[in-house]
DNA sequence: CATGAATGAGATTTCATTCAT
DNA sequence: CATGAATGAAATCTCATTCAT
């Protein structure tokens, strides 16, 4: 009714979305600092400088929370889909993804993040769910990378390009989780990385 | 007390070591079913079949029951410890050694429970370190291996045993944790993983 | 301010009357199907289409929406006084209401207002006068019937016919609740109550 | 086991039993005065001189506190089975029973508690059926006495004893909760119920 | 008159842990 | 060693109501 008229509502409309952000952001530094069950409701909405009642006028519960945050990291992967998308050769693309990817994951936040995410996704289904989309997309560009490498000559013709492309990732994903736990950095494993990778898809 | 006198109390020794055992198991069994967070002292008690009180005179708390069956892990190692140590050719040892590696990742509890503690090694610097520990066994029987295989031929010289040791273990267990979530199982990325494998650290 | 001028208005005011019956209405059947105290304003506002805030445009709280529901109910009963201000005789005046209060208390959800309304009226003593007055006009209506019979034979004169009067529509009513709490139906119990009955007072 | 010496463990069941008995005792008090739902367990805990937790050692849940109350009401119930149960003449009996009943729920907390539980009994379904089987005990001997009273003269024969059992209860009850919202006594009302009473039932 | 975000007290329930028996 | 009652803090979530727009 009253929508029709230029854009009306949409003052309060954006405060209201910036609320939502606000307490999403909140949630996002506790869950990083204290982790998620040892996160109250209490701790988010006090941190994102909310009533409590008000935070479930924002969202359902706690898990739901936890859910959009999950799909709020997608949106983390954008400049690496970027990255692959690009003109360069394929085996320099693949080297600087791995590159950015590590170094975005040298930064500890997100691997606890990921780890907090990951450990509801397996009793969770809405999340795990969440979880392996957001990799899929990874991986179909990263495998298409690959597959641009194996026409160019680049990379090996017998490379399975989808299961490489999940293993790329997993690798400098596990290099920076046993990062995060061994309390090194990510930077010191990558040349080890880079040479392994190398080896196992070029030609 | 009772245990200056030569070796009394035996048999009561045994009876209260099987006790905590008991416990341990009952609590692995409530920690894969449903995490640690969501599993109470009573759950485990209850489990085990023993009273709540009594659980407190084994263990100190809940968090000491988790670290104990984190050490309790180590010896699950054994198996593959064994295998990496016996004299077959280095490059057919590591192929054993994923296969049996990935079967035994293959029980999605074996999973579950390592993302269990995975995600409390975070924040819990013991168990953080039996964590590592755990998998520096493992590590270091793996990169023997490889320096074998560099000196007898099999794999290429310019390998870093180290870091390679750990990105071998690292992409069994990736490919076993994906599988979990994805619901699948990690014997359909066996061959993937295998080729990728050999193509890395092949001379 | 514009109620001054005329009579304008009188179209809003129609429409403002409307809202609140929505709402009354709205309320009615949420107590109904979950209870005074299990029903939520909000559930309320929801059911009659109407914004939380607006709710509170048209009722003070949530306590005065019921207390004009309980206002409300005294409307119910005038088809009973008009039958009771007939010019039947007596004896088939009071058999007649029997059956007809008998009728409007089998449908279940009357019943069950009745009830809710009876346990808030308890410790809320506006609505447990409401109660009160509602109840007496019906009783006064039918002890006049009942003085009427006693005076044209149609009734014993040694009856207390206030007292009666109120046994008689106590007598239908508790035979509904225990039909509502047993499953069963009113009219089941009809001819043992108007036997009862008749012997009660009929001269 | 040790359960078969003797009769161990008797002393700290009966303080738990105690324990519980106590518990439920402070559960009624404010359920009288302040009804089920404006009754928090933190009231009937700190009123029963119990922390919180405890209380939950003990119930369930709230709900269940009512429901144990509930059940406890039909030990109430005792004096007038036995007085109905008696040698008396039936038609001295009948007046004995509704005399001593209406004395009872002349007990404003009686007739209170009573409507707490109706109001629960129509949404609870073990609730309800405690309720129903409480009045069923009461109707059933009522009615044993009623035909006895037919055999013997006292009552006329056309009676329905079941029926009529019901209503002479739902008489004594309707008006001890009309006099507790009046705010006058049963006694007062007890005359005219009486005169009703042997109009309907007496031969 | 209409909206729904904001409030904060309060609801019920669970928790790891202690301790008297 | 064994038991389970006792504790009280903390958990998540709901509520009636207010108020700026």
């Amino acid at each position: 009714m009253t929508k029709d008229l230029a854009d009306p509502g949409t003052k309060r409309d954006k405060a209201v979305a910036q609320r939502r952000r606000t307490i999403l952001d909140a949630a996002m530094l506790c869950f990083i600092e204290n982790g998620y069950h040892q996160t109250g409701v209490r701790d988010i909405a006090k941190r994102a400088g909310v009533s409590l009642g008000n935070l479930y006028n924002h969202f359902p519960g706690k898990h739901d929370v936890l859910a959009e945050i999950a799909a709020l990291e997608r949106a983390e992967l954008t400049p690496f889909l970027d990255l692959l998308a690009g003109s360069d050769a394929p085996a320099k693309t693949i080297d600087d993804f791995v590159a950015a990817y590590a170094a975005y994951l040298g930064k500890p936040e997100n691997v606890i993040l990921t780890i907090e995410l990951t450990s509801e996704a397996i009793r969770k289904p809405d999340i795990g769910e969440l979880f392996v989309a957001n990799r899929r997309d990874l991986t179909a560009a990263l495998a298409s990378v690959l597959r641009q490498g194996m026409s160019n000559g680049d990379f090996r013709t017998s490379l399975d390009p989808d299961a490489s492309a999940q293993m790329i990732i997993e690798l400098v994903e596990a290099a920076a989780f046993r990062a995060v736990l061994s309390k090194t950095t990510v930077a010191s494993k990558l040349a080890g990385l880079t040479d392994f990778l190398h080896a196992a898809i070029r030609s």
